[in-house]
DNA sequence: GTCTGATTTGCATACCCATGCAAAAAGGCA
DNA sequence: TGCCTTTTTGCATGGGTATGCAAATCAGAC
């Protein structure tokens, strides 16, 4: 048996032909009589369908292309979980393809892979995705998702959180704390979940009078938000609050000051972060944050792209699910927010 | 143009067979002129082979199952996009399988499923599997290896660390701090790499004439592990070192213990971990910890992988390799180990 | 037992590309 | 130029399955 028993050997034992054995698994019409047959030959010998050739024929792979940039802020692991088990559960599974950069021409690249491999569908995690590369998807009617980025193209399906609403409320939250030096590290500005973020504070901070006393890119990498973290304090007197654009930069940050500035969090400087990852509830850090709910948001991918790809009159959306603000240890809780 | 270019039709653009444009695209023999005339054509077209056509003659699906059992704790996401990176490099995609269980069953479905889709090769992480499930695998042809698990399978091929070695310099380095009461929260016994890393340190600790003051399974996930840990400040006085099976859990651990119970780390009680996941070098956590080389793991994994894909008379291989205990602040250093 | 309509079945073909084989073209040498 | 070797090319086939179509079978009613 060398694994390559095909659907005309169990025709040929169960005396039917190889269209019945065919219909038998893919589950179109068969008599209770050949069904029995079928599946008594093929279970004894091993037959399983062939999943490339049926691809080959269908046109549907049952593929789902993920692709993503890095793994190491535990929200991106996280969200591959979710998503490769809800997929799963409906039929799918998940090719991962790791963008080497975020740029354009690492991404096309990818996209260019992804295509050789007739995926049905693209979830593109931590990426942006330019026209061009959209484009080319559409040209070959394989719908692309974005999760947690937005994207100019006006016609793109993308799901993300409530990115100025949640920034927003931190912008509130921190005001009403009476904090009066709030400064930020925000996300990646390449990218729209930082940019967005960055807005929302921005706004929420000026309808509530006050004014962002510093701000710098984190670049969404430990080592950047430290360091702008770092410089916010290098010239006397630093900020009474920061608000960084995600925990994972968050975590970094409350480190940075404790352990190397010797502040105190929330006594002297209070932290809210972005995502509420699981590190962000862990005791040593007890990070107020901004949930954002992956579940749902997973939910919401997984079902906007299954839509896509079985209904070609869909028509992309872009979703935003609200997330609640997650209060915690590390910033000063204003009276009334309990 | 709905993306569904074949060879066929840039045979007929650039005037030659079929057979001239696949030669083209799979690196056979073309003259500079066919290649010249194909490539031009198939560019103006928008062409790209059809991997999976091309798997099917082929026999190859250029694709590698990875069974994971769960992304939270960091060593895996950190592994698989080490894995896929790799992969990627040599011209392979990971197909990902998310077992529901670590139970046999579970894992039973997903091999079946993996088959379905042809991979070539597969890697079980943080996944046990049954002499049953490697002989399915083995009949039809589809080498696995196991990472970061052993098996009691004779003839399967594995990628571990050292885990009885490292556990037993961990008992020595405890040993030799001078902790009295030494503990252990241990790694889920249902696992290889719990159980070697159990062995080895109780292995230790006989060899430098102690013994282990108390130990329960930590089952690997932080609330399990969390429990032991306080179990043993139950009754009065509690142990004055703890070797936890893993990072994920050691964090965990610190956390109950520093957080819960007011406890000094190491002041009170030494931690030492293993894996040396990120976290464990934050400032916050500072963990002592015996360091999984994971590039070295997945450089041995990948490639003994690809050998057992391409050369049939490849035998399959253990392969063990050696981590160092990186001295961190959670444990109390001997004179003369630094 | 006959006739009608509903199912079930088998035949043949298609999906897209790679590859063995034989024919054609190109190159080498005298 | 002619002959032989090497390379390039096209033809035809195959890989494992799904599916339209027509033939065959079945269930039901008289």
């Amino acid at each position: 048996m060398g694994g390559k028993v095909t659907s005309f050997e169990v025709a040929l034992k169960a005396g039917v032909s190889q269209s019945a054995v065919s219909r038998v698994f893919s589950g179109a019409s068969a008599s209770k009589a050949t069904q029995e047959k079928v599946r008594q030959a093929a279970s004894e010998l091993g037959y399983r369908p062939n999943v490339l050739a049926r691809s080959l024929i269908t046109g549907r792979s049952k593929v789902i292309g993920l692709v993503v940039a890095y793994l190491d802020n535990q929200f991106y692991p996280d969200a591959l979980e979710r998503l490769s088990r809800a997929l799963q559960q409906r039929g799918y599974h998940i090719l991962v393809f790791l963008a080497k950069g975020q740029d354009d021409e690492a991404i096309e690249h990818v996209v260019g892979e992804l295509l050789d491999y007739q995926v049905d569908g693209i979830i593109a995690a931590s990426v942006s995705v330019s026209n061009m590369l959209t484009d080319r998807c559409d040209a070959a009617g394989i719908p692309v998702v974005l999760f947690n980025r937005g994207s100019d193209v006006a016609n793109s399906a993308k799901v993300t959180s409530a990115n100025v609403a949640g920034a927003r409320k931190v912008a509130e939250f921190l005001v009403a704390g009476g904090h009066k030096r709030i400064a930020q590290v925000q996300g990646w500005s390449g990218s729209s979940t930082g940019r967005d973020r960055d807005r929302g504070f921005r706004e929420g901070l000026k309808a509530a009078g006050a004014e962002l006393w510093a701000s710098g890119d984190g670049m969404y990498t430990r080592e950047a938000a430290s360091e702008v973290a770092r410089s916010f304090f290098e010239a006397g007197e630093g900020p009474d609050a920061i608000f960084v654009g995600n925990d994972h930069m968050a975590l970094a940050v409350m480190d940075t000051l404790r352990f190397d500035l010797g502040l105190k969090i929330p006594e002297d400087v209070s932290i809210v972060g972005y995502d509420d990852v699981a590190p962000a509830a862990w005791a040593s850090y007890d990070l107020t944050t901004v949930r954002q709910p992956s579940n749902r948001m997973v939910e919401a991918t997984v079902d906007m792209l299954l839509r896509l790809i079985e209904d070609k009159d869909q028509k992309p959306e872009t979703i935003e699910i609200e997330g609640p603000l997650i209060l915690r240890g590390s910033a000063r809780i204003p009276e009334g927010w309990a």
